[in-house]
DNA sequence: GCCATTTACTTGATATATGAATTAATGTAG
DNA sequence: CTACATTAATTCATATATCAAGTAAATGGC
């Protein structure tokens, strides 16, 4: 549904107004949102010299399990599309909180997993992130959590 | 409102839930949907070279007028945080798309201003740049966007 | 079996992001 | 008027992002 600029101003009228559609506003405010979520959310990494990137490739390598996951599936999964993952798990296996091997069967694949350390890592940031979650989203009561997060999937369902 | 960890699962289940609580669940949810939707609204500028970010502060130098604006007053209108300003106006005055000089009664000041230039790119852009909002909001109806933009502005309001 | 294609990464070049330290101008207290 | 604090902007070092190109292994067609 392509919405129409919003009616015209008197000639007067210095500022041009910010945006020209609903959709360019709602664009706006949610990156302006998303951008002051994630660094409510992320801040209590810095402690433990994790980036937002890092602690999610982690979670998602815990998630893995011992089998580990092959490089680009972590990608996939990522939050936010990474084309420099493979420098991202450098990093993590750089600090001893990811490895690495190359795959037997297809000597293509590498398969990472999450190491001893990086479990310890996760598990001692987990009440800091699930605190710091709550804070970045205590605007809004848990009815209307429920209803962002279902504007949110709609939006994204007609994305991918 | 912290909402608690959600409930337990049979001692069988593998892989651990994605996120203990709904607001983890919640901002991981708006950090992936604000990716895909920056994605779908800003591919369009890298036709006249422009990221985001640059696209954003001529915007708001158009707004400010002739009498421009204080680089550090555009930083605080940015979408995103920045704390690379003056570069970023570097690169657009490289460009010839912004002018700086420093105030002559407060001699600290810098103040920035579009160009002429900066003004046909913008203009150029306006109709590609609404279009894509458009796709990016595709997935919700006009008042699902008038929604969503209601509870983000909520959140934002507890967070500033 | 051989060759083109695809897949799974890796690397390089370039740009941008980030926080801390720096410079210069102004304001303020004594 | 001097000393100290504040403000506006810039610079530096380091980290990260991004796209394109490259490598190596597997796959599919004939």
């Amino acid at each position: 549904m392509p919405d129409r600029p919003s009616s015209p101003r008197p000639a007067d009228f210095r500022q041009r107004a910010a945006y020209a559609t609903k959709a360019e506003a709602a664009v706006a405010g949610l990156l302006r949102t998303a951008d002051l979520v994630r660094r409510a959310s992320e801040g209590c990494l810095g402690a433990h010299g994790l980036s937002g990137q890092q602690y999610h490739v982690l979670r998602i390598l815990r998630g893995a399990g011992t089998e580990g996951l092959p490089t680009l599936e972590i990608a996939e999964r990522m939050i936010e599309r990474t084309p420099g993952i493979t420098r991202l798990v450098d990093t993590l296996e750089r600090k001893k909180l990811a490895s690495r091997e190359r795959g037997t069967e297809d000597r293509r694949v590498v398969r990472c997993r999450i190491t001893r350390t990086g479990l310890l890592v996760l598990a001692a940031l987990e009440a800091p992130v699930v605190r710091a979650a709550g804070r970045a989203m205590r605007g809004l009561r848990p009815s209307e959590t429920l209803r962002l997060m279902a504007l949110l999937d709609r939006l994204r369902g007609a994305l991918e």
